[in-house]
Formats: C-alpha cells, structure tokens, sequence
DNA sequence: AAAAAAC
C-alpha cells in the first residue's frame, strides 16, 4: 500500500487544497479509511488520536460528492447531502474549517451550526444552500424544527467521536436527526476509543460495515510520556508549578472534572502569576472562542478546561496536559491526553492521583493496557504563592464578592471581569480567603520571592482520611509518606 | 461523583 496523496488520484481541486496544506504522505488512517469511503462502503473507523481522522473522512467524502452526482438534485436545487456530527461546538467549528480548506478549489460549499450562536446567519447560509453541513445536535435539531436544513436528501452521514455521540446523553437527540435522514446512506463513525457496548450499539446503525483498526482501539499514543504523581487536592497546583518549571513547560491543557472547579482553579492559577484562561460550557460562546484564541495565539498559557475540551480539539504543539482530576471515565483520559503529542509531536501527560482515585487510576490502567505506577513528587517546603493581584496584597483591599442575586455561580467573583490576562509577579501574600470559592490559602509572609528549585527539608505531608482503602498501591503512597 | 448538547 502506497501512503502518498499524490497517489489517491483525488480530484484536481482536491489535490490542490491538499498540496497546498503541505500534507505529502498519508497517515496509517487516512491510508487505510480513504480507500474504504471512496467505494462508499459504511466505515466503523479507531485510530489513536492526533493521527488524522478527519482528513481520513472529510477527503473521500467531498471525492465522491464531486464523482456522484445524486440523480434526484437538479443543478438549481442543493440539498444537503453530507452531514457531519460532533459533541462539541468547537470541534464542530474546527472541523468546518478544516472542510472549508479541503474544499476551496470545488464548487461544493460548506456550513456550520452549532448552539451559542445567533440562529439567523447560520438560517441564511442554510437557505441559500449547502452540500456540507457540519453540526452539534442541538442546534442542528432547531434547524430542522425552523424547517432550515432539508436533510431527507443526504446521502453520507459522519458521526465523529462516535463513542461519545452515541452514549445515552446524546443518543436522543441523534435518534430523531437520524430519524429524518434517508435509510439508503452511507454512515461513517470515527474516533479513537470505542467500548465493546458502544460498538454493539454502532454497529446497529451501521450496514455491512467495514471496521478499520489501526490501532488497538484505546491505544495511547506512544509519542505521549505519562505520568502519574499522587497528591492532596490542596498540593495539586504546587505539583503543576514544580511540573511546568522542571521540565519547561510553557504551555499545557489542564483538564479538571467540574465547571465551578474549573473556573475556581483558573483564578487561583492566574493568581498565582500564570496567564491562564477557562473553558467549560458555561461560558458563553464568546468566551469560548475566545479563550480557546488566547491559547492557539499564546497569550495565554494554560487552558483550564472541562471535558469540552477533551475531544478532537486539535492545537499545534501542546507540549503537555495535567489532569488536575482524575477523569470519570477512562475514555475520556485518553481523549484528554490526546490534545498532547498530536502529529508525532512528543508531549507529556501528567494526571494528579489523590487517594479517593484509587479506582479511576484502576480504570484507565484496564483500558489502555498499560501498567501505571503512581509516583510521589518531592514538593519543595516554600508553598505557592499566590500575586496580590490588582487589588492590592491585604484580603480586605479586594472588592466583595457580591451576595447572590440568581446569577450564575461562575459570576461571582469580580476578578472575572478582567479584560485581559495579566502575568502578576511572585509576591507575598498574606492568607488569601475567599469565602466563596477558596479554602483557606497560607502563603509564607516572607520578601524572598519562593522559588520552585528543590530545597530544603522534606515537606511534611498532611495525613489522608483513614476511610482509604489501602488495597492499591496509590493508597499505600499516601500512607508511606507521613 | 460530571460534562456535553437548544432556546
């Protein structure tokens, strides 16, 4: 098998788009998943992430919406014929763009809905026609209500993160879009981990099915170092500090399991003199966007995030990703160190093990097939220290936040009405409280500005609740340090 | 134990 673009005798218009986006030779996926789709075949497609999946669909896809022509579409009329499905807003974004490039030199034109947005450019795009059509269910749904999108014409339908699209909190919703589409399709599903009951699940949505495996599926990519270091909630930041300045590091996803944790530790990182932005889905979509901008551009340096990002987001050279917490799902550690180590590129992966994670550890171990060992971090005995921030050193010089009045909670804290990211310097300061949203936080009264170079004596560890089981070796961490 | 996706 040949792994040359060059050789797939792709459409001029298309081979153009692709020459000029510099890619020369195929990935394992893309060598394998194009050839399928051009036949038209319906494809359950895993490969590990970062190697190139939507190329490996959009490119045959837009090949055989060039090559055949739908008898029953007159040239006036132009009904969807493709749509493509995702579990985010971002990704549905990021994947329209990369459609849009694919496509530039066709006559096929593209559109993306998705939540968040204004209804009525995206009605006008609709309207004046599109044989692409890039969605998240939500919205796509409210199009099909307003009678916008026309769907009973496609031919071809792309659930991308299949896994994800297909559990239970999706599956609803993609029922009824599915129920609007012809029964006489060809339907793709793609993403790097399927459990044994989503695949059952997949494939009764799939007809005589090619499976494509290029990896074992819930395969970790091999360019991604992995690390597991045990902490205390309360030592979790102090471990990133010492992580990011060890090693380096300039820029890395940290993925924690809460909306209200992921704003709360964003503010304490920014705090803490890191240019730091946060992404989850309570944020409004501009937000969204735009700290996702501030990440791609570098004015930011760490992207404090939910599961929103988990997925397929696919930003160049992230060097690494910390889970602040352990994920709830094993899938989704895959998914989440999978924004690192993209494209060949090495990465690290660091996940923050507390004592009550015993069991998730347990989990990811199982899936990925790859024994872990859960190491202690020596922290140096100077704790973080977090800015004064602009409103002086003292608690007390900080506005209040203001008492409830049916806000969002992520509203609270009038730090977050900061327009830009600022780099506050290391400076002491005293017991920061915030009664809303810290615990209570002490930070040495020292001039010395702390440094993160190992030093001095051992810190003392607190002690772990005594309700821990100690069968696993990461409880045993905990215990062995007092 | 949560998040995501519509207004």
């Amino acid at each position: 098998m040949t792994d040359s673009f060059s050789n797939l005798s792709l459409a001029p218009t298309l081979a153009r788009a692709v020459a000029e986006m510099g890619y020369e030779s195929m990935t394992p996926i893309q060598a394998q998943a194009i050839p399928v789709v051009l036949t038209g075949q319906d494809v359950m497609g895993a490969a590990q992430t970062g190697t190139g999946k939507t190329a490996a669909f959009s490119l045959p896809l837009l090949q055989r919406l060039l090559k055949h022509e739908n008898p029953s579409t007159s040239p006036a009329r132009h009904p969807v014929r493709a749509l493509v499905l995702l579990p985010t807003r971002e990704l549905a974004d990021q994947v329209a763009q990369q459609i849009k490039m694919y496509a530039k030199y066709t006559q096929l034109r593209s559109a993306v809905v998705f939540g968040g947005m204004d209804m009525k450019p995206q009605t006008l795009e609709l309207k004046k026609g599109v044989e692409v059509l890039v969605a998240t269910p939500g919205r796509l749904l409210d199009h099909i209500e307003a009678k916008n999108a026309v769907l009973n014409q496609v031919e071809y339908v792309v659930l991308d993160e299949a896994d994800r699209m297909l559990d239970i909190g999706f599956l609803p919703d993609l029922q009824r879009i599915l129920s609007f589409l012809p029964k006489q399709r060809t339907t793709l599903l793609f993403s790097a981990t399927f459990s044994p009951e989503i695949k059952r699940l997949a494939g009764s949505y799939l007809q005589n099915p090619v499976t494509i495996e290029v990896a074992r599926p819930n395969e970790t990519a091999s360019t991604v170092e992995q690390r597991f270091y045990a902490a205390q909630d309360e030592d979790k930041r102090r471990v990133i500090h010492k992580v990011l300045t060890d090693r380096g590091i300039k820029q890395a996803f940290i993925f924690v399991n809460s909306k209200l944790g992921c704003g709360r530790l964003a503010r304490s990182l920014e705090r803490e003199g890191l240019r730091t932005a946060a992404l989850h889905g309570d944020k409004s979509q501009d937000e969204r966007l735009k700290a996702l901008e501030a990440f791609k551009q570098g004015e930011v340096d760490l992207l404090v995030c939910t599961d929103v990002a988990a997925r397929g987001l696919d930003i160049k050279d992230v060097p690494a990703v910390f889970n602040f917490d352990v994920p709830f799902n094993a899938e989704d550690y895959v998914h989440r160190i999978g924004r690192t180590g993209r494209a060949g590129a090495s990465g690290l992966a660091v996940t923050l093990v507390s004592p009550s994670d015993t069991r998730l550890v347990g989990d990811i171990e199982k899936l990925i097939k790859k024994q872990l060992e859960v190491e202690t971090l020596q922290l140096d005995t100077q704790p973080a220290v977090p800015s004064a921030g602009k409103w002086g050193e003292r608690p007390e010089d900080r506005p209040r936040a203001r008492p409830y009045e049916g806000r969002r909670r992520e509203e609270f804290d009038p730090r977050d009405a900061l327009e830009s990211p600022r780099r506050g310097g290391f400076r002491p300061a005293p017991i920061s409280r915030d009664p809303f949203f810290e615990k209570p936080y002490e930070a040495p009264q020292t001039d010395v500005a702390p440094s993160w170079e190992p030093s001095g004596p051992k810190p003392v560890r607190s002690s772990i609740s005594a309700n821990i089981k100690p069968k696993r070796k990461v409880a045993a961490l905990f215990k062995s340090g007092d």
